[in-house]
Parts: structure tokens; sequence; C-alpha cells
DNA sequence: AGACATCTACTAAAAAGTTAGTAGATTTGT
DNA sequence: ACAAATCTACTAACTTTTTAGTAGATGTCT
């Protein structure tokens, strides 16, 4: 059995932090530099408010940090993957009562799906099926 | 063509708003104690709060209100459906770089759907496919 | 070692979100 | 028409979010 760190998260990320761990999960361990510049493509914020960020992001359990030769280094506790599926359970939750499959039909239904996109899903749930 | 009213909505709802609005949509057209008491199943607020809350909901330009005999009546501008969809758009944005089927594949793997669930889904799914 | 750059910790302050009270207006029942 | 109840508008306070500055610590280069 895997051992299974659990990352309580009531609240889902706000929108700037979201961001924030956009940059660091295309970043991998960084430090808040590299966060500064990755995130600089979308907006601009000062080195300060970056670390701010990163220290709150470290206290509510997103990211630990160690301190590496220079600046301390980042590291993200959360995968996107995980954060993702978190956030769509969270969304299910509050919007569709629950029920992940309403989530699909309409996904499936107001999403400009291309055939190609369609067969994919298609090959997914077909696996899903034959199990 | 159909008239259709575009309600610019650049940042979702909150969590509280969210709340009220689920209220709302359940009640349709609505006063505030009507919303009040919907409310208090899930949580309990004064009066006054839950008047705040529609006062700005309909700044915010997700509610319209009209007089009618004793207290003011309140109506949604934006269906609970309307509402899904453009939440779902918002979450693809932030989350999954634009992606709809990325969102689709996670929810079958993710999410704990019966085959009943699943074969409606695939319902849904060929029925896209054979247009 | 001293000067310079860079980093962290602490502080702060504005904006948004959440919750509710007070007072004056309106309605209702008698 | 008056008293009681209810409603709206305005205000307020507290929390969270977003953003950044200042000062002191640490590391770098010569």
């Amino acid at each position: 059995m895997k051992e299974k760190r659990k990352l309580k998260i009531d609240r889902p990320l706000t929108e700037a932090e979201l961001q924030l761990m956009t940059a660091i999960w295309i970043l991998g361990p960084c430090t808040v530099k590299g966060v500064q510049t990755e995130l600089a493509k979308e907006k601009e914020l000062a080195y300060t408010s970056v670390a701010t960020f990163m220290k709150i992001l470290e206290t509510k359990g997103y990211l630990k940090s160690f301190k590496s030769d220079k600046a301390h280094t980042f590291e993200s506790l959360i995968s996107r993957e995980e954060y993702e599926k978190l956030s769509l359970g969270h969304m299910a939750e509050n919007l569709f009562d629950g029920d992940h499959s309403m989530m699909v039909m309409k996904l499936l239904n107001d999403s400009h799906l291309s055939k190609k996109d369609l067969e994919a899903i298609r090959k997914v749930l077909n696996s899903r099926l034959s199990t």
C-alpha cells in the first residue's frame, strides 16, 4: 500500500494563488525569482508580492520550502492533477449537487468539442465500461 | 434569430453568493424572506444580511427586482444552467488551459461513476457523434 | 574584509467579501 | 388613523485577498 499524504483543502485556491501555483507546476522546484519570471508572461508582480504569496501558500500547506545555496527553494505539495481533481469535486458539490455525470453531460453538450475530441472521449469511456 | 441578453461575468459568484443564487434558482421569483427561509436549511443568516446580498447580486447584474405588493420581488437574470456552463468554461480556462475534453477525461477517470451513469454518458456521446 | 546585490521577514494598506445593525419608510390590522 | 409589524437603505465592522514597501540578514565578488 502506497503511503498517501492527504492534503486537507477546505477552500480552493484563490484566483491569484492559482496563477502562482500554475507557474510553480510548470517550473517544478523553484525560487521566488523563477516564479516571478514565469508569471510575468501573464501578469507583472513585484518580487516581494510573489514572495508573500509563496509564504501564504506554504502556510496553507500547498508548498514546502527549504533553504538551498542562495534563495529558498519551493516545492509543490500537490500536483496539478490532484488539484484538478479536487477542484472538479468542489465544483460538483457546489453547483451540481455532487453529480459528476451531470457535469460530463453538460460538457458534452455545451463545449465545442471536435470529432477527434469526442472519439478520444469515447475511447476512454469504452475502457471504463469494459471492466 | 433569438434575442440573447449577454451577461458579462468577469469573476464567478463567490461562495456565499452562490448559496444565495442556488436558493433563488430553486424558488424562482422570490422575496428576501423567501430566500432567507430556503437558505436556512443550509445556513442561518440574518434577514438584513440576505437583503444585502440580494442588493449586491442585483448590482452585479445577476438579479433584477421590482416592487410588488409588500416586499420587493427578485428574479434571476441567469439560469442555473447558464451559470453552470459559464462556470465550467471558467474552470476550463483557469485550470485546463481551455481544453474542455481534458476535463471530461478527468471526470471519467477520477469520478466514481456507476455503470448506469456511464451508459447515459455514452448515449449522449453517440448522439453528438452521429451528427 | 568591505561593498554590493539579493533575499527573507515583517508590516501595511487597499480592495473585495461576509455579516449584521439602525433608522426611516411602508404596509397592515383594528 | 394609530400601533405593530415588516421592509429597504444606509452604514459599519470584521475577514480575507491582493499587492507591495522597508529593514535587516545573508550571500557574493574582489
